[in-house]
DNA sequence: AGTGTGACAAATG
DNA sequence: ACATTTGCCACAC
C-alpha cells in the first residue's frame, strides 16, 4: 500500500482501494494520511486526472462535509450515489446522511 | 523550468 | 450565519 508513491496519485489510489465497502472518507483525510495534510485537492485531482479508475472507488471519497462533490465528474448519470446507497450509505441530495456511521478515516483505521 | 490548475479545507469579510 | 478569498501541494502543459 502506498509504496509506489513515486507519484502522489498512486498512493491515493491505494488508499482509496483500501476503503471498506459501506464506508467513505474525505480528501483531506487521505491527504493527511499520506502526510500531505494540505494537499486535499491533489487527492481529488488524482481521480480526475487519472480518469475514474475501476479499481479506485472514487465514489467512496467525498469532501469534508460528506458531499459527493465529484459526482458531476462521473458523468451525467450518478453511479456514485447509487453505489454508495447499494453499499448501505444513506445519500440524500448528494450528501451523506449517516456520515458519522460510514466515515472511514485512514489515519485511524490504518493507524500504524 | 515556470505557470496554471484542481472532485478541498480553513480562514476571513 | 453566509459568501467569498486565500492557502496548499503535487501534477500537466
Amino acid at each position: 500500500m502506498a509504496k509506489d508513491h513515486t507519484n502522489f496519485f498512486n498512493s491515493v489510489y491505494d488508499v482509496a482501494r483500501l476503503i471498506p465497502p459501506g464506508r467513505v472518507t474525505s480528501y483531506g483525510a487521505i491527504a493527511h494520511y499520506l502526510g500531505s495534510k494540505g494537499s486535499a485537492r491533489i487527492v481529488g485531482w488524482a481521480m480526475n486526472a487519472s480518469g475514474i479508475h475501476e479499481d479506485v472507488p472514487a465514489h467512496r471519497v467525498v469532501n469534508r462535509a460528506g458531499i459527493l462533490t465529484g459526482k458531476h465528474h462521473f458523468g451525467t448519470i450518478n453511479p456514485m450515489q447509487k453505489r454508495l446507497e447499494a453499499e448501505g450509505v444513506i445519500v440524500v441530495d448528494d450528501k451523506i446522511q449517516n456520515l458519522d456511521q460510514v466515515y472511514w478515516d485512514p489515519t485511524v483505521e490504518l493507524a500504524l
